[in-house]
DNA sequence: CAAATATATCGACTTTTCCCGATATACCAA
DNA sequence: TTGGTATATCGGGAAAAGTCGATATATTTG
């Protein structure tokens, strides 16, 4: 899902009719993409979301979630000097 | 434990007057810190053998693991480019 | 070779994670 | 306000990971 995200005009074609990518993809978007039920995703967005991966911005019935580029910076300089 | 192979010298004191640190840290000094079993230590260690983060040396009947830095960079790069 | 020591492997049990269906909540439209 | 759609939360069963004790293997020493 967070590679998907890096790419949301590939990965998501489906959403460019109805809503943009400014806030990043819907929760629909990524269900459909992933094969597994909604409430599984969702749980994993909010999973994601807690640990900063990702920012949560909701729109009218929608949520959209989109990468904290930030986040894996720091992922991956925390591995680097701490580990 | 992979923090604590960082620097044997401080994190395996009782080590030093027996061998040194040239091939890493044995099993027994990891477990004795670890507060686990010395199968489940054993387990772990060999996990993170295969994963690629540490490296196995056989001497006599000690087995000395030490860090394999160039796996701990990869990881971060992979990071930093893939995710 | 026998006993002692260090490590590895095996089988079982416990804890955690994964994933689902059902249900709750929030929002929108008529 | 009623019904429809999108998402979130809850409870539980299945799968995986963590951990142990017992045992096997390898090595050294006498």
């Amino acid at each position: 899902m967070l590679e998907w995200l890096k790419e949301p005009e590939i990965n998501f074609p489906d959403q460019l009719q109805h809503a943009g990518f400014e806030h990043g993809v819907c929760v629909g978007q990524i269900q459909a993409k992933a094969g597994l039920t909604q409430s599984t995703v969702s749980e994993y967005l909010s999973i994601l979301q807690r640990a900063g991966f990702i920012e949560a911005k909701r729109v009218g019935q929608w949520t959209y979630y989109k990468r904290n580029e930030g986040a894996f910076e720091a992922l991956s300089n925390l591995i680097q000097s701490n580990l």
